[in-house]
DNA sequence: GTTAGGG
DNA sequence: CCCTAAC
């Protein structure tokens, strides 16, 4: 019906997270469509839907589609709603007229039933072949935007958007063997949107074939490089990409970890995405009332870079790994369980009833350790994936025996991955190189609140130098706080005169004193009327405070 | 490299 | 806290 396998259907996937302003959505698609010129304009229409999750939905109506605005509105109320997206592109490509096509529907949201408070919506459109003409040449694929060798067809096109995880089942259904890396197929391409925020494991992938299970890679640039040509070049492409990145985001991603402080999340099965294990019931194991084994052979360090002078001595190395290994597991750990890489949620439920005891589901059984920071859910390599696709994983994987243990419960390190701590040498000088490629994703700096104290300094500081040098607050203030940077300190004092501004009730976080928001407020308002008067002047008179 | 501002 | 334009 939805004829994905035919290969000349031209795929957009598309993640994101609700609270998402329909700005950027709507930018989002705008640069994905920019790639291949063919959009004019971009709408999209948000649907309510009834607040079952896994229920199958009728057509879209555009008719019944609601405003942006009233979606927003209702989800403030409940995040955990269904909705339908509906997008289209006004063009070539899809015209206005689609309320004439056959538009499949179905259910399309799939999201972290569990603690994650948020909703992540994945949805896929498709442009469908006529049904009229299932020739190759019927499609839209990239290639045929990109290179031009099939004629882009004029024709409105159906949409079709249905659930992004049947996709992911069938390829994890390969049993997770690596895939021919030969068979690339241009005119298969998958293209992945995704729209997350910094709270979103970014998921993308170009050819499923060639790639396999979702992987992380989160960067927009990134995307847009695979929406061009150059997806071609593969999974090397992020090397390339990398370079790029600014001096400042090698420099801070020593200091900045533990990193991939991103909530991920994990594509649930609908099928059992609230029960894992289709055997709970089975009388022969409640009468025997047996006891599971299971022997945890080893688990796994969750990959992670350092960056190191390479005259460094071995012995600063060594405290350096150790440092990045105490930031990871520093705090409180979890366990996750998973089965057949569904990650059990339910901590009610027996063994029994999730299936866990059953023989042949023991093969399939893991258990994730998590540090404090990443509750939000994860992305769950299927067994057997490769490990350069869970490398990207946020995760300690504890891989379970598949037999039932024998020797109790023993575990082993495996060691870290040596990869991932090679420092290379190269030219000389300050430079490190880490040798593991495409995993140098943008991390984001673990949060940070500041202090009385350090609020304390940066309003003193801010006093004395204005709102216009944050440069010389941090030298003045903050120097030997490495962790802040100058904009980090502007950042801060952006957030301050709006807390000094609204009520107290609507302030969050640790209180700052009023006499601090205080002179916040004043020293504002002072550099805001003084700042172009006195730029020039405050290295005479710099000492505002006198004259507040 | 810094600053300013939107996200 | 991130990103980026502008300087």
């Amino acid at each position: 019906m939805l004829h994905r396998e035919h290969p000349a259907h031209r795929r957009f996937f598309w993640v994101s997270n609700p609270r998402r302003q329909f700005k950027k959505i709507k930018k989002t698609w705008r640069e994905v469509f920019d790639e291949y010129g063919v959009a004019k304009e971009i709408r999209i229409w948000i649907q309510r839907l009834p607040d079952t999750p896994n229920a199958s939905r009728s057509q879209i109506s555009q008719g019944k589609s609601k405003r942006a605005s009233s979606w927003k509105k209702n989800e403030d109320h409940n995040p955990m709603f269904a909705f339908d997206l509906l997008a289209t592109v006004a063009g070539d490509l899809l015209g206005d007229e689609l309320n004439k096509k056959e538009t499949i529907k179905k259910e399309e949201n799939v999201y972290d039933q569990g603690s994650c408070n948020k909703t992540f919506f994945v949805s896929e459109i498709i442009s469908k072949p006529p049904v009229t003409n299932s020739g190759p040449a019927s499609g839209i694929t990239v290639s045929d935007f990109s290179d031009k060798k099939v004629p882009i067809p004029t024709a409105p096109k159906p949409v079709e958007i249905c659930k992004i995880e049947e996709i992911n089942n069938k390829e994890a259904s390969t049993n997770g063997k690596p895939p021919p890396v030969n068979n690339l197929d241009s005119n298969n391409v998958d293209l992945v949107v995704r729209d997350d925020d910094e709270n979103s494991c970014g998921c993308t992938q170009i050819n499923k074939k060639l790639i396999g299970p979702p992987s992380r890679i989160g960067d927009r640039r990134f995307r847009r490089l695979l929406a061009s040509k150059q997806w071609k070049n593969g999974p090397k492409l992020n090397d390339d990409y990398r370079n790029k990145k600014s001096f400042y985001k090698h420099q801070r991603s020593l200091r900045d970890y533990p990193f991939k402080k991103r909530k991920l999340y994990q594509f649930d099965n609908p099928s059992n995405s609230n029960e894992v294990g289709p055997t709970s019931q089975d009388p022969t194991f409640q009468s025997q009332d047996s006891h599971v084994k299971l022997k945890i052979k080893s688990f796994r360090v969750p990959e992670f870079f350092i960056e190191i002078p390479e005259t460094a001595t071995v012995s600063s190395l060594k405290r350096t790994v150790m440092e990045a290994v105490t930031a990871i597991f520093s705090g409180e750990l979890h366990v996750g369980v998973m089965l057949q890489g569904k990650r059990i949620r339910d901590d009610n439920k027996t063994l029994l009833q999730t299936g866990i005891c059953h023989d042949n589901k023991l093969d399939a059984l893991g258990f994730t350790l998590e540090p404090d920071k990443f509750q939000d859910g994860y992305v769950v390599p299927p067994p057997g994936t490769p490990k350069s696709l869970t490398r990207y994983c946020n995760e300690v994987v504890i891989q379970r025996d598949a037999p039932v243990g024998k020797c109790g419960n023993a575990i082993e390190t495996s060691g870290v991955d040596s990869r991932a701590l090679v420092a290379v040498g190269g030219g000389g000088g300050e430079v490190a190189v880490r040798k593991s490629k495409r995993a140098d994703v943008a991390q984001r700096r673990i949060r940070r609140p500041f202090s009385v104290s350090e609020v304390e300094a940066l309003v003193e500081a801010v006093e004395k130098l204005g709102t216009g040098r944050w440069r010389d607050v941090k030298l003045r203030a903050f120097d030997d706080a490495k962790h802040r940077t100058y904009v980090d300190l502007k950042d801060k004092w952006k957030t301050l005169v709006h807390t000094a501004r609204i009520s107290p009730q609507q302030r969050r976080g640790e209180p700052v004193p009023q006499e601090l928001l205080d002179r916040v407020l004043t020293a504002h308002g002072y550099w805001s009327y003084h700042q172009a008067k006195n730029q020039f002047k405050h290295q005479q008179q710099p000492e505002i405070c006198r004259l507040l």
